[in-house]
DNA sequence: AAAATACATATCCATTTGGCTATGGATTAT
DNA sequence: ATAATCCATAGCCAAATGGATATGTATTTT
């Protein structure tokens, strides 16, 4: 079993996989061909990259006619802002508490 | 070579290392023993994957005797956060420029 | 109807990864 | 001085990962 934080963690973490989700976010919907041109890699891995990135829920894809159009879902980074933001609140949370500690040493 | 951004993907994917990180966050300073229970996995694999949180920046070591206390450096987040918010930024542009032409086309 | 295109799936392979145990060096406790 | 503790490094191994090519199934084009 696996997290849906882990897996998304997972996804975004090959560079192959990150470009391609930059490159939906910047140009919008684009075909497999478009994606592939300019990936680095043969269309068959990107096809599989996708695939992962919409396990992920990053991505989507719509059929229409032999091609598929993916578009970026990036609410999907909503659970990545907020561990972000969480970690940051906890340090700040302890170093509060450390401020407040000092602080009250120093009457 | 490797991207900064990359390695601070790729350290966070793997779900033991985001575990010691988060407990770093809210527990502050721990020595490697504290971290290895609790852990899950041995102390070895403990000290190694610190040692790929330290490459990435998001930890760091301070020895003292015979102990190591590791503490977490929420600042390396950043390029996570920044990445995040480009992303959505990105996608609003083109969403903004869409409502736009939608909002003229209506005229 | 035949050829070409778009995409996904299936196999295969090399490399990376994440775990383990064993060990060694350094420090602290007895 | 000896023993125990802390941590890192060194090997080792199985599993996962990211890539390639080959192929199949729809759909368009000609």
């Amino acid at each position: 079993m696996q997290l849906a934080t882990d897996t998304l963690f997972k996804a975004l973490a090959d560079p192959t996989r990150r470009a391609l989700f930059e490159r939906l976010c910047r140009e919008g919907e684009c075909t497999v061909v478009v994606l592939t041109s300019g990936a680095g890699v043969s269309q068959p891995v990107v096809s599989k990259h996708l695939g992962i990135l919409r396990d992920a829920g990053l991505v989507e894809g719509r059929v229409n006619g032999r091609q598929t159009h993916y578009r970026a879902r990036t609410a999907a980074l909503s659970p990545l802002a907020d561990w972000t933001r969480e970690m940051n609140d906890f340090w700040h949370k302890r170093f509060d508490a450390l401020e407040d500690l000092l602080g009250r040493m120093d009457q």
